[in-house]
DNA sequence: GACATTGGTGACGAATTGTTACTAATTCGC
DNA sequence: GCGAATTAGTAACAATTCGTCACCAATGTC
Protein backbone atom coordinates (compact mmCIF):
# COMPACT_ATOMS: atom_id res chain seq x y z
CA UNK A 1 0.00 0.00 0.00
CA UNK A 2 3.10 2.18 -0.15
CA UNK A 3 3.13 3.57 -3.71
CA UNK A 4 -0.94 4.12 -3.91
CA UNK A 5 -1.60 7.45 -4.42
CA UNK A 6 -2.67 9.54 -1.92
CA UNK A 7 -5.98 10.97 -3.73
CA UNK A 8 -8.00 8.87 -5.63
CA UNK A 9 -7.33 8.86 -9.54
CA UNK A 10 -7.85 11.46 -11.13
CA UNK A 11 -10.19 9.83 -13.80
CA UNK A 12 -9.55 11.68 -17.95
CA UNK A 13 -10.32 10.35 -21.28
CA UNK A 14 -8.05 9.46 -23.98
CA UNK A 15 -8.74 9.66 -27.71
CA UNK A 16 -7.76 5.83 -28.86
CA UNK A 17 -9.32 4.25 -32.34
CA UNK A 18 -12.28 1.43 -31.75
CA UNK A 19 -13.45 -0.91 -34.16
CA UNK A 20 -16.37 -3.40 -34.20
CA UNK A 21 -15.43 -6.65 -35.53
CA UNK A 22 -18.25 -8.90 -36.87
CA UNK A 23 -18.73 -12.70 -36.88
CA UNK A 24 -21.58 -13.70 -38.61
CA UNK A 25 -22.55 -17.14 -38.02
CA UNK A 26 -25.22 -18.92 -40.16
CA UNK A 27 -25.96 -22.47 -41.17
CA UNK A 28 -24.73 -23.48 -44.34
CA UNK A 29 -25.06 -26.70 -45.43
CA UNK A 30 -24.99 -28.88 -42.22
CA UNK A 31 -22.04 -26.76 -40.87
CA UNK A 32 -21.72 -23.46 -38.73
CA UNK A 33 -20.24 -20.87 -41.57
CA UNK A 34 -18.34 -17.42 -40.64
CA UNK A 35 -18.66 -14.71 -43.33
CA UNK A 36 -15.17 -13.33 -44.47
CA UNK A 37 -14.70 -10.67 -46.53
CA UNK A 38 -11.32 -10.24 -48.72
CA UNK A 39 -8.31 -8.44 -47.55
CA UNK A 40 -6.64 -5.48 -49.48
CA UNK A 41 -4.13 -6.46 -51.27
CA UNK A 42 -0.90 -6.81 -49.94
CA UNK A 43 -2.42 -7.45 -46.89
CA UNK A 44 -0.41 -10.60 -44.43
CA UNK A 45 -4.02 -12.28 -44.16
CA UNK A 46 -5.99 -12.64 -47.14
CA UNK A 47 -9.33 -12.82 -45.02
CA UNK A 48 -10.33 -10.79 -41.92
CA UNK A 49 -13.63 -10.23 -40.43
CA UNK A 50 -15.91 -7.63 -41.71
CA UNK A 51 -15.22 -4.49 -39.11
CA UNK A 52 -15.89 -0.70 -39.14
CA UNK A 53 -15.50 1.82 -36.65
CA UNK A 54 -18.95 2.96 -34.87
CA UNK A 55 -20.63 6.17 -36.20
CA UNK A 56 -20.92 8.47 -33.59
CA UNK A 57 -24.10 8.37 -31.97
CA UNK A 58 -24.48 4.74 -33.50
CA UNK A 59 -24.66 2.08 -30.39
CA UNK A 60 -22.10 -1.10 -30.59
CA UNK A 61 -25.01 -3.23 -32.11
CA UNK A 62 -26.08 -0.71 -34.32
CA UNK A 63 -22.70 -0.76 -35.64
CA UNK A 64 -22.78 -4.55 -35.87
CA UNK A 65 -25.88 -4.41 -37.58
CA UNK A 66 -25.26 -1.92 -40.21
CA UNK A 67 -21.90 -3.84 -41.04
CA UNK A 68 -23.72 -7.31 -41.28
CA UNK A 69 -26.18 -5.34 -43.42
CA UNK A 70 -23.21 -3.42 -45.65
CA UNK A 71 -21.75 -6.91 -46.34
CA UNK A 72 -24.71 -9.13 -46.41
CA UNK A 73 -27.69 -7.11 -47.40
CA UNK A 74 -29.41 -8.23 -44.78
CA UNK A 75 -29.49 -7.43 -40.76
CA UNK A 76 -28.70 -10.33 -38.10
CA UNK A 77 -31.32 -11.67 -36.48
CA UNK A 78 -29.28 -11.44 -32.92
CA UNK A 79 -26.26 -10.25 -31.36
CA UNK A 80 -24.48 -11.10 -28.40
CA UNK A 81 -21.04 -9.00 -27.46
CA UNK A 82 -17.92 -11.37 -27.21
CA UNK A 83 -15.94 -8.63 -25.39
CA UNK A 84 -13.20 -6.13 -26.74
CA UNK A 85 -9.83 -6.93 -26.86
CA UNK A 86 -6.93 -4.36 -26.51
CA UNK A 87 -4.00 -7.00 -26.71
CA UNK A 88 -1.70 -4.93 -28.61
CA UNK A 89 -1.90 -7.69 -31.41
CA UNK A 90 -2.43 -7.08 -34.80
CA UNK A 91 -5.91 -6.31 -36.45
CA UNK A 92 -6.72 -4.98 -39.89
CA UNK A 93 -7.36 -1.49 -39.54
CA UNK A 94 -4.68 -1.52 -36.59
CA UNK A 95 -7.04 -0.74 -34.49
CA UNK A 96 -6.33 0.15 -30.56
CA UNK A 97 -9.18 -1.87 -29.07
CA UNK A 98 -11.86 -4.20 -31.08
CA UNK A 99 -15.22 -5.24 -29.86
CA UNK A 100 -16.00 -8.48 -30.92
CA UNK A 101 -19.45 -9.27 -31.55
CA UNK A 102 -21.35 -12.40 -32.67
CA UNK A 103 -24.16 -12.15 -35.13
CA UNK A 104 -26.38 -14.85 -35.80
CA UNK A 105 -28.08 -15.02 -39.20
CA UNK A 106 -30.63 -17.61 -41.01
CA UNK A 107 -29.72 -19.59 -43.54
CA UNK A 108 -30.73 -18.29 -46.90
CA UNK A 109 -31.47 -14.52 -45.53
CA UNK A 110 -28.90 -12.59 -47.61
CA UNK A 111 -26.09 -12.55 -50.11
CA UNK A 112 -22.56 -11.98 -49.80
CA UNK A 113 -21.34 -9.21 -51.83
CA UNK A 114 -18.80 -9.71 -54.20
CA UNK A 115 -15.58 -9.74 -51.98
CA UNK A 116 -17.33 -11.25 -48.98
CA UNK A 117 -17.48 -15.36 -48.96
CA UNK A 118 -18.83 -17.87 -46.02
CA UNK A 119 -16.55 -20.18 -44.70
CA UNK A 120 -16.98 -23.56 -42.74
CA UNK A 121 -16.19 -22.82 -39.02
CA UNK A 122 -13.85 -25.20 -38.57
CA UNK A 123 -11.96 -24.61 -41.74
CA UNK A 124 -11.04 -21.06 -41.60
CA UNK A 125 -8.24 -19.49 -43.49
CA UNK A 126 -5.82 -17.41 -41.61
CA UNK A 127 -7.10 -14.08 -39.63
CA UNK A 128 -5.26 -11.54 -38.26
CA UNK A 129 -4.70 -12.71 -34.14
CA UNK A 130 -7.23 -10.78 -32.75
CA UNK A 131 -9.47 -12.10 -35.64
CA UNK A 132 -8.86 -15.17 -34.69
CA UNK A 133 -9.46 -15.26 -30.86
CA UNK A 134 -12.46 -13.02 -31.72
CA UNK A 135 -14.36 -15.77 -33.67
CA UNK A 136 -13.07 -18.42 -31.46
CA UNK A 137 -14.79 -16.56 -28.22
CA UNK A 138 -17.80 -15.81 -30.78
CA UNK A 139 -18.06 -19.83 -31.08
CA UNK A 140 -17.85 -20.40 -27.43
CA UNK A 141 -20.38 -17.38 -26.53
CA UNK A 142 -23.11 -18.89 -29.06
CA UNK A 143 -22.87 -22.30 -27.13
CA UNK A 144 -23.00 -20.80 -24.05
CA UNK A 145 -25.80 -19.11 -24.58
CA UNK A 146 -28.12 -21.44 -26.56
CA UNK A 147 -29.93 -22.91 -24.06
CA UNK A 148 -30.15 -19.59 -22.06
CA UNK A 149 -31.72 -17.42 -25.40
CA UNK A 150 -34.07 -17.93 -27.59
CA UNK A 151 -31.38 -18.05 -30.50
CA UNK A 152 -31.89 -20.68 -32.24
CA UNK A 153 -35.50 -19.63 -32.78
CA UNK A 154 -33.93 -16.62 -34.59
CA UNK A 155 -32.59 -18.90 -37.01
CA UNK A 156 -35.87 -20.64 -37.95
CA UNK A 157 -38.96 -19.21 -40.37
CA UNK A 158 -42.09 -18.78 -37.63
CA UNK A 159 -43.20 -22.37 -37.60
CA UNK A 160 -41.40 -25.12 -37.82
CA UNK A 161 -40.81 -29.09 -37.32
CA UNK A 162 -38.89 -30.53 -33.87
CA UNK A 163 -36.44 -32.20 -36.01
CA UNK A 164 -35.49 -28.11 -37.88
CA UNK A 165 -35.35 -27.20 -34.22
CA UNK A 166 -33.12 -30.32 -32.84
CA UNK A 167 -31.20 -29.26 -36.74
CA UNK A 168 -30.43 -25.66 -35.18
CA UNK A 169 -29.33 -26.45 -31.69
CA UNK A 170 -27.09 -29.63 -32.87
CA UNK A 171 -25.11 -27.04 -35.88
CA UNK A 172 -25.07 -24.07 -32.60
CA UNK A 173 -23.42 -26.85 -30.10
CA UNK A 174 -21.71 -29.11 -32.58
CA UNK A 175 -22.89 -32.24 -31.76
CA UNK A 176 -25.46 -34.74 -32.00
CA UNK A 177 -28.26 -34.68 -29.60
CA UNK A 178 -30.88 -37.35 -28.82
CA UNK A 179 -33.89 -37.28 -30.42
CA UNK A 180 -36.08 -37.93 -27.34
CA UNK A 181 -34.34 -36.49 -24.83
CA UNK A 182 -34.59 -33.11 -26.79
CA UNK A 183 -37.74 -33.25 -26.85
CA UNK A 184 -38.83 -34.04 -23.73
CA UNK A 185 -37.10 -31.33 -22.34
CA UNK A 186 -38.15 -29.16 -24.97
CA UNK A 187 -42.00 -30.26 -23.51
CA UNK A 188 -40.74 -29.54 -20.14
CA UNK A 189 -39.72 -25.84 -20.96
CA UNK A 190 -43.15 -24.50 -22.64
CA UNK A 191 -41.31 -22.51 -25.12
CA UNK A 192 -43.28 -24.23 -28.23
CA UNK A 193 -46.46 -24.45 -28.94
CA UNK A 194 -48.22 -26.83 -31.42
CA UNK A 195 -50.13 -25.31 -34.71
CA UNK A 196 -52.45 -27.56 -36.70
CA UNK A 197 -50.38 -27.57 -39.73
CA UNK A 198 -48.25 -30.89 -40.97
CA UNK A 199 -45.71 -30.35 -42.89
CA UNK A 200 -45.04 -33.10 -45.75
CA UNK A 201 -41.10 -33.18 -47.09
CA UNK A 202 -40.40 -35.69 -49.29
CA UNK A 203 -40.43 -39.17 -47.99
CA UNK A 204 -40.80 -40.16 -44.16
CA UNK A 205 -43.97 -39.26 -42.11
CA UNK A 206 -45.42 -35.43 -42.28
CA UNK A 207 -44.19 -33.80 -38.97
CA UNK A 208 -46.43 -31.45 -37.22
CA UNK A 209 -45.25 -27.61 -36.97
CA UNK A 210 -44.68 -25.61 -34.20
CA UNK A 211 -44.23 -21.84 -33.40
CA UNK A 212 -41.75 -20.43 -30.51
CA UNK A 213 -44.53 -19.38 -27.88
CA UNK A 214 -42.25 -18.97 -24.51
CA UNK A 215 -44.97 -19.03 -21.23
CA UNK A 216 -44.03 -18.02 -18.13
CA UNK A 217 -42.79 -20.49 -15.60
CA UNK A 218 -41.18 -19.92 -12.19
CA UNK A 219 -37.45 -19.99 -12.46
CA UNK A 220 -36.18 -23.36 -11.65
CA UNK A 221 -33.81 -22.42 -9.39
CA UNK A 222 -31.15 -25.72 -8.96
CA UNK A 223 -28.12 -26.31 -6.33
CA UNK A 224 -24.83 -25.18 -7.37
CA UNK A 225 -23.68 -27.08 -10.80
CA UNK A 226 -19.65 -27.35 -10.59
CA UNK A 227 -19.05 -27.53 -14.35
CA UNK A 228 -16.00 -27.88 -15.99
CA UNK A 229 -13.30 -25.37 -15.23
CA UNK A 230 -11.90 -24.57 -17.83
CA UNK A 231 -8.92 -22.09 -16.32
CA UNK B 1 -30.75 -5.34 -50.77
CA UNK B 2 -31.05 -2.43 -52.51
CA UNK B 3 -29.76 0.09 -50.89
CA UNK B 4 -26.30 -1.83 -50.18
CA UNK B 5 -22.78 -0.51 -51.11
CA UNK B 6 -21.84 -2.11 -54.16
CA UNK B 7 -18.54 -2.56 -52.85
CA UNK B 8 -17.15 -4.12 -49.33
CA UNK B 9 -17.37 -1.61 -46.56
CA UNK B 10 -14.52 0.61 -46.79
CA UNK B 11 -13.46 0.24 -42.84
CA UNK B 12 -12.10 3.15 -41.25
CA UNK B 13 -10.74 3.69 -37.84
CA UNK B 14 -12.34 7.17 -35.80
CA UNK B 15 -11.59 8.19 -32.48
CA UNK B 16 -12.98 8.04 -29.37
CA UNK B 17 -12.63 8.41 -25.75
CA UNK B 18 -12.74 4.93 -24.28
CA UNK B 19 -13.33 4.39 -20.09
CA UNK B 20 -12.58 0.87 -18.30
CA UNK B 21 -15.02 1.31 -15.42
CA UNK B 22 -14.82 -1.36 -12.82
CA UNK B 23 -17.12 -3.20 -10.03
CA UNK B 24 -14.74 -3.80 -7.66
CA UNK B 25 -17.11 -7.01 -5.27
CA UNK B 26 -15.93 -8.21 -2.02
CA UNK B 27 -17.83 -9.94 0.57
CA UNK B 28 -18.08 -7.21 3.56
CA UNK B 29 -20.40 -8.29 6.98
CA UNK B 30 -22.71 -10.97 5.07
CA UNK B 31 -23.21 -9.38 1.76
CA UNK B 32 -21.69 -8.46 -1.23
CA UNK B 33 -20.25 -4.75 -1.38
CA UNK B 34 -19.39 -2.51 -4.56
CA UNK B 35 -16.37 -0.07 -3.80
CA UNK B 36 -17.78 3.33 -5.16
CA UNK B 37 -15.46 7.09 -5.13
CA UNK B 38 -16.95 10.26 -4.17
CA UNK B 39 -17.65 12.37 -7.33
CA UNK B 40 -16.22 16.11 -7.44
CA UNK B 41 -18.55 18.25 -5.98
CA UNK B 42 -20.93 19.68 -8.34
CA UNK B 43 -21.56 16.27 -10.14
CA UNK B 44 -25.39 15.57 -10.40
CA UNK B 45 -24.34 11.68 -8.76
CA UNK B 46 -22.47 11.58 -5.46
CA UNK B 47 -20.81 8.19 -6.11
CA UNK B 48 -19.13 7.00 -8.87
CA UNK B 49 -17.33 3.52 -9.67
CA UNK B 50 -14.04 4.12 -10.28
CA UNK B 51 -12.88 4.37 -13.77
CA UNK B 52 -10.42 5.68 -16.32
CA UNK B 53 -8.69 5.30 -19.37
CA UNK B 54 -6.42 2.64 -19.96
CA UNK B 55 -2.99 3.99 -21.04
CA UNK B 56 -1.59 3.86 -24.18
CA UNK B 57 -0.20 -0.19 -24.35
CA UNK B 58 -2.26 -1.11 -21.39
CA UNK B 59 -4.84 -4.21 -21.69
CA UNK B 60 -8.03 -3.06 -20.47
CA UNK B 61 -7.75 -5.80 -17.33
CA UNK B 62 -4.38 -4.44 -16.99
CA UNK B 63 -6.80 -0.66 -16.68
CA UNK B 64 -9.11 -2.33 -14.47
CA UNK B 65 -5.69 -3.87 -12.27
CA UNK B 66 -4.50 -0.55 -12.18
CA UNK B 67 -7.75 1.17 -11.31
CA UNK B 68 -8.46 -0.81 -8.63
CA UNK B 69 -5.31 -0.97 -6.80
CA UNK B 70 -5.19 3.32 -6.78
CA UNK B 71 -8.64 2.81 -4.96
CA UNK B 72 -8.16 -0.32 -2.59
CA UNK B 73 -4.64 -0.62 -2.72
CA UNK B 74 -4.62 -4.11 -4.02
CA UNK B 75 -5.16 -5.83 -7.05
CA UNK B 76 -8.39 -7.61 -7.41
CA UNK B 77 -7.81 -11.66 -7.37
CA UNK B 78 -10.51 -11.81 -10.58
CA UNK B 79 -11.82 -9.90 -13.47
CA UNK B 80 -14.14 -10.57 -15.96
CA UNK B 81 -15.46 -8.52 -18.72
CA UNK B 82 -19.13 -7.21 -18.59
CA UNK B 83 -19.10 -5.69 -22.11
CA UNK B 84 -18.58 -2.76 -23.60
CA UNK B 85 -21.85 0.12 -23.81
CA UNK B 86 -21.88 2.85 -26.36
CA UNK B 87 -25.27 3.50 -25.12
CA UNK B 88 -24.89 7.88 -25.82
CA UNK B 89 -25.99 7.63 -21.93
CA UNK B 90 -24.24 9.70 -19.16
CA UNK B 91 -20.93 8.94 -17.71
CA UNK B 92 -18.87 10.49 -15.25
CA UNK B 93 -16.33 11.54 -17.89
CA UNK B 94 -18.19 11.60 -20.98
CA UNK B 95 -16.81 9.07 -22.13
CA UNK B 96 -18.16 7.70 -25.79
CA UNK B 97 -17.58 4.12 -24.66
CA UNK B 98 -16.97 2.22 -21.63
CA UNK B 99 -15.92 -1.28 -21.02
CA UNK B 100 -17.68 -2.90 -18.01
CA UNK B 101 -15.01 -4.83 -15.67
CA UNK B 102 -16.38 -7.14 -12.52
CA UNK B 103 -13.41 -7.50 -10.30
CA UNK B 104 -13.62 -9.76 -7.33
CA UNK B 105 -11.72 -9.13 -3.99
CA UNK B 106 -11.32 -11.50 -0.73
CA UNK B 107 -12.61 -9.49 2.11
CA UNK B 108 -9.76 -7.82 4.41
CA UNK B 109 -7.27 -7.13 1.90
CA UNK B 110 -6.56 -3.73 0.95
CA UNK B 111 -8.18 -0.51 2.35
CA UNK B 112 -10.03 2.05 0.39
CA UNK B 113 -9.04 5.42 -0.30
CA UNK B 114 -10.27 8.53 2.02
CA UNK B 115 -12.72 8.85 -0.50
CA UNK B 116 -14.15 5.37 -1.56
CA UNK B 117 -16.27 3.60 0.30
CA UNK B 118 -18.13 -0.13 0.14
CA UNK B 119 -21.84 -0.13 -0.38
CA UNK B 120 -23.59 -3.05 -0.15
CA UNK B 121 -24.62 -4.18 -3.50
CA UNK B 122 -28.22 -4.16 -2.55
CA UNK B 123 -28.21 -0.64 -1.11
CA UNK B 124 -26.49 1.07 -3.73
CA UNK B 125 -26.77 5.10 -4.08
CA UNK B 126 -27.75 6.90 -7.35
CA UNK B 127 -25.24 6.40 -9.96
CA UNK B 128 -25.02 7.34 -13.26
CA UNK B 129 -27.31 5.60 -15.70
CA UNK B 130 -24.55 3.84 -17.15
CA UNK B 131 -23.11 2.96 -13.92
CA UNK B 132 -26.46 1.19 -12.85
CA UNK B 133 -25.90 -0.93 -15.97
CA UNK B 134 -22.80 -2.07 -15.57
CA UNK B 135 -23.30 -2.96 -11.42
CA UNK B 136 -26.51 -4.83 -12.79
CA UNK B 137 -24.30 -6.86 -15.21
CA UNK B 138 -21.47 -7.46 -13.38
CA UNK B 139 -23.63 -8.95 -10.35
CA UNK B 140 -25.45 -11.42 -13.29
CA UNK B 141 -21.95 -12.11 -14.69
CA UNK B 142 -20.65 -13.17 -11.31
CA UNK B 143 -23.76 -15.16 -10.50
CA UNK B 144 -23.56 -17.06 -14.03
CA UNK B 145 -19.90 -17.92 -13.68
CA UNK B 146 -19.13 -18.92 -9.85
CA UNK B 147 -19.94 -22.64 -11.31
CA UNK B 148 -18.08 -22.24 -14.31
CA UNK B 149 -14.82 -20.49 -12.59
CA UNK B 150 -12.62 -20.92 -9.72
CA UNK B 151 -14.02 -18.02 -8.89
CA UNK B 152 -14.88 -18.63 -5.48
CA UNK B 153 -11.78 -20.08 -4.20
CA UNK B 154 -10.00 -16.20 -5.38
CA UNK B 155 -12.13 -14.98 -2.55
CA UNK B 156 -10.63 -17.66 0.22
CA UNK B 157 -7.22 -17.78 1.46
CA UNK B 158 -4.95 -20.83 0.36
CA UNK B 159 -6.50 -23.23 2.98
CA UNK B 160 -10.09 -22.96 3.66
CA UNK B 161 -13.45 -24.73 5.47
CA UNK B 162 -16.03 -25.95 3.61
CA UNK B 163 -18.21 -23.88 5.70
CA UNK B 164 -16.23 -20.95 4.17
CA UNK B 165 -16.32 -21.80 0.66
CA UNK B 166 -20.53 -22.91 0.95
CA UNK B 167 -20.67 -19.31 2.85
CA UNK B 168 -18.77 -17.76 -0.28
CA UNK B 169 -20.89 -19.09 -2.81
CA UNK B 170 -24.05 -18.26 -1.33
CA UNK B 171 -22.84 -14.53 -1.20
CA UNK B 172 -22.04 -14.72 -4.95
CA UNK B 173 -25.21 -16.74 -5.74
CA UNK B 174 -27.43 -14.08 -3.30
CA UNK B 175 -29.34 -17.38 -1.99
CA UNK B 176 -28.85 -20.32 0.88
CA UNK B 177 -27.91 -23.52 -0.84
CA UNK B 178 -28.31 -26.66 1.33
CA UNK B 179 -25.54 -28.32 3.24
CA UNK B 180 -25.57 -32.02 2.20
CA UNK B 181 -26.01 -31.01 -1.60
CA UNK B 182 -23.34 -28.46 -1.72
CA UNK B 183 -20.79 -30.67 -0.06
CA UNK B 184 -21.64 -33.87 -2.80
CA UNK B 185 -21.36 -31.50 -5.47
CA UNK B 186 -18.28 -30.72 -4.57
CA UNK B 187 -17.02 -33.80 -3.90
CA UNK B 188 -18.62 -35.10 -7.07
CA UNK B 189 -16.22 -32.25 -9.08
CA UNK B 190 -12.46 -33.16 -7.48
CA UNK B 191 -11.84 -29.33 -6.69
CA UNK B 192 -10.67 -29.80 -3.77
CA UNK B 193 -8.14 -32.07 -1.53
CA UNK B 194 -8.69 -32.26 2.40
CA UNK B 195 -5.47 -30.92 4.18
CA UNK B 196 -4.74 -32.85 7.62
CA UNK B 197 -5.32 -29.75 9.31
CA UNK B 198 -8.60 -28.86 11.32
CA UNK B 199 -9.60 -25.05 12.32
CA UNK B 200 -11.36 -24.79 15.69
CA UNK B 201 -12.87 -21.79 15.66
CA UNK B 202 -15.17 -20.48 18.72
CA UNK B 203 -18.08 -22.85 19.44
CA UNK B 204 -19.03 -25.84 17.54
CA UNK B 205 -17.30 -28.88 16.11
CA UNK B 206 -13.40 -27.93 14.43
CA UNK B 207 -13.85 -28.23 10.86
CA UNK B 208 -11.43 -29.46 8.67
CA UNK B 209 -9.39 -27.43 6.33
CA UNK B 210 -9.33 -27.94 2.46
CA UNK B 211 -7.14 -26.40 0.08
CA UNK B 212 -8.09 -25.75 -4.07
CA UNK B 213 -6.69 -28.79 -6.06
CA UNK B 214 -8.79 -29.40 -9.61
CA UNK B 215 -8.17 -32.60 -10.52
CA UNK B 216 -8.94 -33.11 -14.36
CA UNK B 217 -12.37 -34.85 -15.11
CA UNK B 218 -13.87 -35.83 -18.39
CA UNK B 219 -16.38 -33.31 -19.59
CA UNK B 220 -19.51 -34.34 -18.83
CA UNK B 221 -21.89 -32.69 -22.11
CA UNK B 222 -25.29 -33.01 -20.81
CA UNK B 223 -28.47 -32.52 -23.00
CA UNK B 224 -30.03 -29.23 -23.83
CA UNK B 225 -31.22 -27.56 -20.29
CA UNK B 226 -33.45 -24.75 -21.88
CA UNK B 227 -32.90 -22.68 -18.89
CA UNK B 228 -34.83 -19.66 -18.11
CA UNK B 229 -35.28 -17.53 -21.39
CA UNK B 230 -34.48 -14.09 -20.01
CA UNK B 231 -35.60 -12.16 -22.58
C1' DG C 1 -47.47 -55.01 -50.58
C1' DA C 2 -42.73 -55.06 -48.66
C1' DC C 3 -39.44 -51.90 -47.33
C1' DA C 4 -36.93 -47.71 -46.45
C1' DT C 5 -37.38 -43.36 -44.23
C1' DT C 6 -38.75 -39.86 -41.13
C1' DG C 7 -41.84 -38.45 -37.12
C1' DG C 8 -43.27 -39.27 -32.48
C1' DT C 9 -43.72 -41.48 -27.81
C1' DG C 10 -43.91 -44.94 -23.82
C1' DA C 11 -41.29 -46.97 -20.60
C1' DC C 12 -37.38 -48.67 -17.95
C1' DG C 13 -33.05 -48.47 -15.45
C1' DA C 14 -29.43 -45.36 -14.06
C1' DA C 15 -27.96 -41.26 -12.30
C1' DT C 16 -28.77 -36.95 -10.00
C1' DT C 17 -31.02 -34.02 -6.72
C1' DG C 18 -33.59 -32.28 -2.56
C1' DT C 19 -34.33 -33.32 2.01
C1' DT C 20 -34.51 -35.36 6.52
C1' DA C 21 -32.34 -37.01 10.06
C1' DC C 22 -28.86 -38.55 12.32
C1' DT C 23 -23.84 -38.71 14.55
C1' DA C 24 -19.50 -36.04 16.05
C1' DA C 25 -16.84 -32.65 18.44
C1' DT C 26 -16.50 -28.67 20.52
C1' DT C 27 -17.85 -24.28 23.81
C1' DC C 28 -20.99 -22.13 27.08
C1' DG C 29 -23.69 -21.70 31.21
C1' DC C 30 -24.39 -23.35 35.53
C1' DG D 1 -18.85 -32.02 35.75
C1' DC D 2 -22.72 -32.03 32.77
C1' DG D 3 -26.44 -30.86 29.82
C1' DA D 4 -27.70 -27.38 26.24
C1' DA D 5 -26.31 -25.05 22.34
C1' DT D 6 -23.64 -24.85 18.28
C1' DT D 7 -21.19 -26.08 14.26
C1' DA D 8 -19.29 -30.01 11.21
C1' DG D 9 -20.09 -33.92 8.59
C1' DT D 10 -22.69 -37.88 6.49
C1' DA D 11 -25.99 -41.82 5.59
C1' DA D 12 -29.97 -42.75 3.52
C1' DC D 13 -34.43 -42.16 1.33
C1' DA D 14 -37.74 -40.30 -2.02
C1' DA D 15 -38.50 -37.72 -5.99
C1' DT D 16 -37.01 -36.26 -10.13
C1' DT D 17 -34.37 -36.12 -14.19
C1' DC D 18 -31.65 -38.32 -17.87
C1' DG D 19 -30.06 -41.56 -21.38
C1' DT D 20 -31.62 -45.10 -24.00
C1' DC D 21 -34.20 -48.69 -26.25
C1' DA D 22 -38.07 -50.13 -28.38
C1' DC D 23 -41.72 -49.51 -30.55
C1' DC D 24 -45.79 -47.46 -33.37
C1' DA D 25 -47.33 -44.06 -37.24
C1' DA D 26 -47.42 -42.12 -41.76
C1' DT D 27 -45.45 -41.38 -45.81
C1' DG D 28 -42.65 -42.40 -50.45
C1' DT D 29 -40.18 -45.99 -53.36
C1' DC D 30 -39.82 -50.16 -55.69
Amino acid sequence: MRDRPLVPIKAAVRRTTLAVDVVVLSPRVDALAVLLIRAPAGARERWSLPWDAPQPGEGLEGAAARITNAVLGAAPAFFEQVGALSDGRRHPGEADVSVGIAALSPSGVGLPVEDAEWFPLAGLPALTPRHRTIVDRAAAVVRQRVDQSPLAFRLLPSTFTLSDLQGVYELLLGRRLHKASFRRALQASYLVEPTDEWRSEGRGRPAQLFRYAPKKRRGARRGVRFDLFTE
